[in-house]
DNA sequence: TGGAGCTCCAGTCGCGAAAC
DNA sequence: GTTTCGCGACTGGAGCTCCA
C-alpha cells in the first residue's frame, strides 16, 4: 500500500517552507489549535490519550529530483500495515494533537533508537540550559577555577583564545575601532575612476580582511561559511567570464608572444588583466573544491549568517577534537557549550562582532553590482534589481551551457580542469612588471582607505597587508634577478610560474 | 556494482518570529 | 516588552540514492 503525500511545488523560500509545514501541521478542524503554538504543543505532549508510537511505521520518503515539482511518497509495507491495523484503536485524539501527530509520523526516522532524539526532550533540555546559563553567569565570578580538562585548569591551548584582563582593554579598542571602520566602509561609496576597476578596489580592501577573519575563525583549513560565500561570488564571475558572453574579452594571448603593435603600457595592462583572471580562476577552483554540497544547494539569500558562537566553535571544535580524539561529536559540542559559558563576556562580544563584520562585508560584496570587462576601462553599474536579474539570466545560461560538459565528480580533477583553462603564467620581466603594477594599485587603494578612516584599526590592519605585499614582491624580484645572464636561469621557470600562480591568489587587489 | 554525491544526524547557541 | 519556540549554523561520518 502506498500513500502519497504530494506537494505542488518544492518549498524554496522560508515562507514557502513555513507554509508547507503549516499545511502539514494544520489540523482538520482549525479552531482548537488556534489558541497558540504553546497550547498546541501542550495538547500534543500532555494529552493522556495520545497513542505512544514505539515502533513507528517504516516510512520511505522519496524525492523526485528529475522534475521541478517534487513529491514525497510515504510507503508502508503490507506487513507493517497489518501491524498498524492490529493495534488497538486508540482513543480519540484531540484535533490539535492530530496535526502534530501527523508531522511526527512524517518526519520521524524509523529505525533508530535515540533516547535523546525526541524533539520535546531536546527542547526541554534546551530550555533548561538557557536558565542555567543565567545562573552560571551569576556564579561565574565566584567560580574562577572553572575547569575544562581533568587537571582542574583551563587547557593551555584554550587559554590562548581566552582574553586575559590585560588584553580586554585592547580588545575593546579593537572592537570600537573596527566598528568605526565598518561604519566608515559602509558610508564610503568608492568613486569610479577611469581605467581603474571598482572591483579591484573592493577586493583589495575586503579580501585580505576576509582572509584574516577566516584565519581567526577557523584556522587555515576549515571551511567557513563566509569564505565560501565570498569565493563563490568570485567563482560565479569567473565562470561567467569563462563561459563567455558578448561583453567578455577573449583570453589573453600567451605571454611569450605579445602582439607586436602593442605598446609597453598596453602589454602591461594585458598582463595585469591576465594576472587578475588567473587569480580569480585559482580562487574559483580552490573554493569549488572546498565548498560543501549543502552550502551549494542553498541560495545565498537564504543562508543565515554564522553567529559568533558558530565562528568560535568552528575554531575550537578542531582543538577539542585534537585533544580528545575519542570524543563523539555530541560530546565535543557539550564541551564547547561549557567552554563558551566560561569565556569572558568581552570575548563573546568580540566573536559576535566578528560575525557581524563578516556579514557586513559579504553583504557589501553581494551588493556590488559592478561588472568588469577584461582589457577595457569600462565599468558597468546599475540598479541592484537590474544587476541581479542580469546575473540570474547569465547563471541560467551558464547552467544550460554547462550541461554540454559532464561535471567532474572528482574535485581535484575539477580544479585541474579549471586551472587548465588559463594559460600558465610566464616568468618574463613584463610579468614581474604586471605584478608590481597591481601591487601598486592595491597599495594605493589601501593608502586612500587609511587616510580616509584615520583609525588605528585600519593602520594596524594594513601592516599585515604590507607584509604580505612584501612577500608577494619576492618572486617578481626574483624573476627580474633571473634575467641576469650570469645566473643562467638558476631558478627553473616552472617553479617561478607556479609561485606566480600562488601569488596571484594571495596578492592583494586580485 | 562501485563510486560519487546528497541528506541526515548528533549537541549547542543565536537569531527571528510568534505568542503572551 | 518579555517569553517561547523553530530554525539555521557549525563538522564529520553514516547511510541512502543515483548513475555509468
Amino acid at each position: 500500500m502506498t500513500n502519497v503525500v504530494k506537494t505542488d511545488s518544492t518549498p524554496t523560500s522560508p515562507v514557502q517552507k513555513k507554509m508547507r509545514k503549516k499545511s502539514l501541521q494544520s489540523p482538520v478542524s482549525p479552531s482548537p489549535i488556534k489558541k497558540g503554538r504553546k497550547n498546541a504543543r501542550q495538547s500534543y505532549s500532555q494529552s493522556p490519550t495520545y497513542p505512544e508510537v514505539k515502533a513507528p511505521l517504516k516510512i520511505k520518503i522519496r524525492r523526485k529530483t528529475d522534475t521541478k515539482s517534487k513529491s514525497f511518497e510515504v510507503e508502508t509495507s503490507d506487513e507493517e500495515q497489518e501491524k498498524e491495523e492490529v493495534q488497538p484503536e486508540p482513543e480519540p485524539v484531540p484535533e490539535a494533537a492530530r496535526g502534530s501527530l501527523k508531522m511526527k509520523f512524517f518526519f520521524k526516522k524509523p529505525d533508530k533508537e535515540t533516547p535523546k532524539s525526541s524533539t520535546k526532550a531536546k527542547k526541554k533540555k534546551h530550555k533548561h540550559k538557557r536558565v542555567s546559563v543565567t545562573d552560571i553567569k551569576k556564579r561565574r565570578s565566584s567560580e574562577n577555577t572553572e575547569t575544562f580538562n581533568q587537571s582542574g585548569n583551563l587547557d593551555p591551548e584554550f587559554e590562548e583564545d581566552v582574553l586575559t584582563d590585560n588584553q580586554i582593554p585592547a580588545a575593546e579598542e579593537e572592537i570600537v575601532a573596527s566598528e568605526e571602520e565598518s561604519v566608515l566602509e559602509q558610508k564610503e561609496e568608492p568613486v569610479m575612476e577611469a581605467g581603474k576597476s571598482k572591483e579591484l578596489r573592493v577586493t583589495s580592501e575586503e579580501i585580505p580582511v576576509a582572509v584574516e577573519e577566516v584565519a581567526i575563525a577557523s584556522g587555515e583549513e576549515t571551511v567557513v561559511d563566509g569564505e565560501d560565500v565570498v569565493s563563490w561570488d568570485a567563482a560565479e564571475e569567473v565562470v561567467e567570464e569563462e563561459v563567455g558572453g558578448d561583453d567578455v574579452a577573449p583570453s589573453p594571448l600567451p605571454m611569450s608572444e605579445p602582439e607586436p603593435e602593442l605598446t609597453t603600457e598596453q602589454s602591461l595592462a594585458m598582463k595585469a588583466n591576465h594576472v587578475r583572471a588567473m587569480a580569480k580562476s585559482v580562487k574559483a577552483s580552490h573554493f569549488k573544491k572546498k565548498g560543501t554540497k549543502k552550502a551549494d544547494s542553498k541560495s545565498e539569500d537564504k543562508k543565515r549568517k554564522a553567529s559568533g558562537y558558530n565562528l568560535w566553535s568552528s575554531k575550537m571544535r578542531k582543538q577539542v577534537a585534537t585533544q580528545f580524539p575519542g570524543l563523539q561529536f555530541g560530546d565535543v559540542s557539550k564541551k564547547l557549550g561549557d567552554l563558551w559559558k566560561k569565556i569572558p563576556e568581552k570575548e563573546k562580544q568580540m566573536w559576535k562582532f566578528r560575525s557581524v563584520k563578516m556579514v557586513n562585508q559579504l553583504e557589501r560584496l553581494h551588493s556590488s553590482t559592478t561588472k568588469r570587462k577584461l582589457g577595457s576601462k569600462m565599468i558597468e553599474t546599475g540598479p541592484k534589481k537590474k544587476a541581479k536579474a542580469a546575473m540570474q539570466q547569465k547563471l541560467a545560461r551558464i547552467n544550460t551551457e554547462s550541461q554540454e560538459f559532464p561535471p567532474h565528480k572528482n574535485p581535484e580533477q575539477t580544479m585541474k580542469r579549471e586551472l587548465a583553462k588559463i594559460p600558465p603564467p610566464s616568468v618574463e620581466a613584463i610579468d614581474a612588471a604586471a605584478h608590481f603594477h597591481l601591487l601598486g594599485e592595491a597599495l594605493l587603494a589601501i593608502g586612500k582607505t587609511v587616510r580616509a578612516s584615520r583609525s588605528v584599526a585600519s593602520t594596524t590592519g594594513t601592516l599585515s597587508l604590507l607584509l604580505d605585499s612584501m612577500v608577494c614582491s619576492f618572486v617578481p624580484l626574483l624573476t627580474l634577478t633571473n634575467q641576469v645572464p650570469e645566473l643562467n636561469g638558476a631558478l627553473p621557470d616552472e617553479l617561478m610560474s607556479d609561485t606566480f600562480a600562488n601569488i596571484s591568489y594571495y596578492m592583494p587587489g586580485l
